[in-house]
RNA sequence: GCCGGUGUAGCUCAGUAGUUAGAGUGAUUCCUUGGUAAGGAAUAGGUCAUGAGUUCAAUUCUCAUCAUUGGCUCCA
């Protein structure tokens, strides 16, 4: 016998080499048909695999659980090989992986990438998974393994790379593959599945190696789960920043001008102006002070930053002089241009540390497959700045960075993120520069910032900037797509280049230590996730219009008016509609324009000297006095 | 940059299996002067992304380019 402890502490005796799914089923047999997976002791498990251990504790996941869920798509991955297999008996599977919502398997169909398959192909899956086969897992030697797989040079690939353990493989139907694990019991739970997309991929995702279709699907357990993912995903889609954008007359793209580079129209440049108002504020109290530096720079400036090694073919050349044997480049970092006005004068230990600040417009040839609305162009604005400070006050100082990024995320609504210790790839050490003490030192540095600040971070390597390893923030936009915002970088690579120097207390030079930082990363990136994040909803000090005017009919203009004077003179950005229709389209308009306040004037209001306030998407609030609704609008700003 | 999809009026989209196009919405003008999410009418607006090719004839078929879009790769 054996004996079960539960996720509730309750205990039960078993017959040794009972399995997962058996326990459920005496457990509650209602409830066992919800079970996806299971972990003992932690790991989690086959339900087919028996237990032999004794003294062990069980936990089942549903479709509520991540791990329920992975197992559930990490099993559709199976039946996705299977039916392409049937459809395509030449083509060779290779990897397969579940993925937030559903999975994906890359596949060489031998006649070339081909990215359109029917509905076929849906059905199929679905006609194999009402097989109700059983998921089975077991090993195999190495050497089997590989005979196996003769015609299949990527899974001999992977193979090769496993211990002799790890070769496991899993059987369902008549269907055979590789596999870690770990399935759900059968294939009849999988009862609706969608094939999202497809595309080319390389083999490592190198492109020097034979290029895959990659299948994107997902599947769900019943049609209540996939309505609702459906449904999601159609309200995810009415939330695209370059949707709103269009609709709400932010910013705009011209053939003409250029691909990747925005137009801001009035409005977006309101919310603009509004946000960098906000951050500079926010950095005068942090001890900012703001620098403004050109647009381009010499070449040989980004010969001493280093930059042009790495990415002089991502510039943009504007001018090449002969005769003094100069180039110009469009900037496409400040940190360079920050540098030499570090270096223009002399600086005393006491005057650090020194805070420039910019919103510094930069240029990247981004590659045109990269180029996404306002998230990825190739003119934007970055809310840079460089702190020039000793070794001793770095860490202290990152501390306050981190400080300001934390602020600026919370006071523009952004609660969820991930926080991401950016190091180096130490497999892959060409890509960087400077020695190596100083990176050690610099991931050191930013380790135990983190650590003092106490929050939830992931390492991730290979993800460092070339001079120096980083804190980045990333947001997820509507689409679940990770993007990177904030970002906070040590650098003790170009105080070095550039000769940066400080006089310390014993009249001996030193080298100051360089932090980059933009809290918003870049403004247009910054504001594509604030529509998505916000749905076009801005806090009302960032709408572009405040408050419209709705006058009852033509003869109430003039007092509509009159308001709007008065609002203007207390700064609140207004407009009146004076188009000649009915009320209930002027509000039908505001509300779509997604305008926070609309003032309401007829014979009413204009007889007692009140306006009828209505808030978008709350409805209608009452009349007011103009003082009253100042002091409204004053507690919204 | 790579593999697919898409490109028709300011916007959202129909359509033409080859004979130079249509709706809704927005815009303009007129009527209407209305009370919390769409009042009515008329008018203007398109070399059907661009360039080549096939054809008696191309917006429609083919190719290329550009833009855009979903992935991949890249992201100082």
């Amino acid at each position: 016998m054996i004996c079960i402890k539960f996720y509730d502490g309750f205990l039960k005796d078993y017959p040794s080499g009972i399995t997962p799914i058996e326990i459920a089923l005496d457990m509650n047999e209602k409830k066992a048909r919800e079970v996806l997976s299971a972990s003992i002791n932690g790991h989690q498990v086959e339900l087919s695999t028996p237990i032999t251990k004794i003294n062990i504790q069980i936990v089942f996941y549903s479709w509520e659980n991540t791990l329920g869920k992975k197992a559930f798509w990490h099993s559709s991955i199976h039946l996705l090989g299977q039916t392409l297999l049937q459809i395509h008996p030449q083509a060779k599977l290779t990897i397969g992986n579940p993925i937030e919502n559903g999975f994906y398997y890359d596949v060489d169909l031998v006649d070339g990438p081909q990215q359109n398959f029917s509905s076929n192909l849906e059905e199929r899956m679905l006609e194999n998974a009402r097989k109700n086969s059983i998921f089975e897992l077991y090993s195999i030697y190495k050497a089997k393994s590989l005979d196996y797989y003769k015609e299949n040079l990527y899974k001999i690939d992977i193979i090769k790379n496993l211990q002799e353990g790890d070769t496991t493989f899993c059987s369902n139907d008549d269907f055979v593959d590789l596999c870690r694990g770990t399935h759900i019991f059968s294939s009849g739970k999988i009862k609706y599945v969608k094939i999202l997309n497809s595309s080319g991929v390389y083999w490592h995702s190198d492109e020097k190696n034979q290029q895959l279709t990659r299948v994107y699907g997902i599947s769900f357990p019943n049609e209540k789960h996939m309505n609702e993912y459906l449904l999601k995903f159609e309200e995810a889609k009415k939330r695209d920043h370059r949707k709103l954008g269009k609709e709400l007359d932010l910013f705009n793209f011209s053939d003409n001008v250029g691909a990747g580079l925005p137009l801001w129209k009035t409005k977006g440049t309101v919310l603009r102006r509004s946000l960098e108002d906000f951050l500079m504020r926010a950095q005068k109290k942090y001890g900012y002070e703001m620098v403004v530096t050109p647009h381009i720079g010499n070449k040989k400036l980004y010969k001493i930053s280093g930059h042009i090694d790495k990415y002089e073919n991502d510039s943009f050349l504007t001018r090449f002089s002969h005769h003094f044997g100069e180039e110009i480049l469009l900037k496409s970092m400040n940190c360079p241009h920050h540098c030499e006005l570090f270096k223009s004068q002399s600086w005393s230990y006491r005057d650090l540390p020194k805070r420039f600040a910019e919103f510094g417009n930069v240029y990247r040839y981004e590659q045109s497959g990269e180029l996404h609305g306002l998230t990825r162009t190739r003119g934007f604005t970055q809310d840079d700045a460089h702190i020039f400070c000793t070794t001793d006050q770095l860490v202290d100082e990152f501390h306050r960075v981190i400080d300001l990024v934390l602020y600026i995320l919370k006071s523009l609504g952004f609660e969820q993120y991930t926080i991401q210790i950016s190091l180096r790839d130490l497999k892959i050490m060409n890509k960087y520069i400077g020695k190596e003490q100083n990176w050690k030192k610099a991931e050191e540095d930013i380790i135990e910032a983190v650590c003092n600040k106490n929050l939830p971070t992931k390492i991730i390597h290979g993800e460092a900037a070339f001079y120096g390893p980083k804190l980045d923030f990333l947001i997820q936009d509507s689409l679940k797509r990770n993007w990177q915002l904030g970002t906070i970088q040590i650098d003790y690579s170009l105080p070095e280049r550039f000769d940066l120097q400080y006089q310390g207390p014993d009249n001996l030079l030193y080298r100051p230590v360089i932090i980059h930082r933009a809290p918003f990363g870049s403004l247009e990136r910054f504001i594509a996730l604030l529509i998505e994040h916000t749905g076009g909803n801005f806090p009302f000090w960032l709408s572009p219009i405040q408050v419209i005017l709705i006058p009852i009919s033509e003869k109430y203009i003039f007092y509509a008016e009159k308001i709007l004077h008065l609002l203007y003179k207390y700064g609140i950005r207004s407009n009146i509609d004076l188009r000649s229709e009915k009320t209930g389209k002027k509000i039908r308009d505001a509300e779509i324009n997604k305008i926070p306040f609309m003032a309401i004037v007829g014979e009413k209001e204009m007889y007692d000297g009140t306006i009828s306030i209505r808030a978008h998407t709350i409805g209608n609030m009452g009349k007011f006095t103009f003082e009253a609704f100042l002091e409204l609008l004053f507690n919204e700003a």
